[in-house]
DNA sequence: AAAATTCATTTAACATGTTAAATAAATTCA
DNA sequence: TGAATTTATTTAACATGTTAAATGAATTTT
């Protein structure tokens, strides 16, 4: 008997297409907010750290571009729009002068409140059309895949050194 | 026993992040024969229509934009630059002269030959690491995902109209 | 057939992605 | 201490993403 052949499916145009598919149902939300998809993530991230204890004078934009998942010179670009558009305010960090520390201003902070609702509507609605299991399942595999990846890059950069 | 509350974990952010993750490998196969991320997907959508019986004039690019998942002003600045450097050709549909069309070149078919290759050894490389049931199964989820999203925005739609 | 409408693509304007080079401040070293 | 190096961010230049408006050609309507 012949091996049935393994059909691959071109991933990451499928990743993107599920990303887009699950942002096409949230996106409404942060537009009627004037807000971009990077501004979310931004504000997100400034929200998480708000209330943590020695984060009075910011986050700093490293940080920030981290866990935003933004490269730097992109989010250069994006922390002026929303400087201009009142979500968050920059300055310099007191402590080390190269860095440059932002906080969400309250308009910001009270963005972050209003759509984090949205947000957990939402993961509430995928959980019960999809299941629990299926989405910790989905969750567990793309951690897969990145941890698969990002480590046996981390070879080939010894590799070089 | 208290319920255990279900950790959700930024959907959208970890699917852009498994597709960076991907990416990273075959991006410097890519780049090495002078493409970009989204020159290889028009280039691949070409590939796979160059050998059909009708298409000697070429594919429309609606066709390419929706099967390259890029948006249409997107697609024309990418093509003009393809132009440019030898990739494709573009001339006007001679049944609908409303509509262009576009082929691969001799150089960007030859592309997409080198490439495919390299880009069966990377599936074939995560097929070993991952094992086959667990990509079968990612695949099967991000259909869901990806159904789920788009059904129930059909939906949303109907109502309007 | 001429006007109105629809359809496919492009142009325009602005936001973001991406790489390399420039700035500027902190750190290390001679 | 002062020069060389490292680190954090920004600037610059170009490619792409995104929405709305413009263009041009087919189709429908009257």
């Amino acid at each position: 008997m012949k091996k049935q052949a393994f059909v691959h499916r071109n991933l990451p145009r499928l990743l993107l297409q599920a990303r887009e598919a699950v942002m096409t149902h949230t996106r409404p939300s942060l537009r009627e907010h004037g807000l971009s998809d990077q501004q979310w993530r931004v504000l997100r991230v400034l929200g998480e750290h708000a209330n943590s204890a020695e984060d009075t004078e910011g986050v700093e934009t490293g940080r920030v571009a981290r866990e935003a998942f933004l490269l730097g010179p992109s989010l250069t670009g994006v922390l002026t729009r929303m400087e201009r558009d009142g979500l968050i305010e920059r300055s310099r960090c007191s402590q080390d002068a190269r860095r440059t520390v932002v906080r969400a201003t309250k308009l910001g902070l009270a963005k972050v409140a209003k759509l984090s609702e949205a947000i957990e509507a939402h993961y509430a609605w995928m959980e019960s059309e999809l299941g629990k299991q299926k989405l910790a399942q989905l969750y567990q595999l793309l951690d897969a895949v990145i941890q698969l990846e990002t480590s046996s890059m981390d070879e080939a950069v010894e590799e070089m050194e």
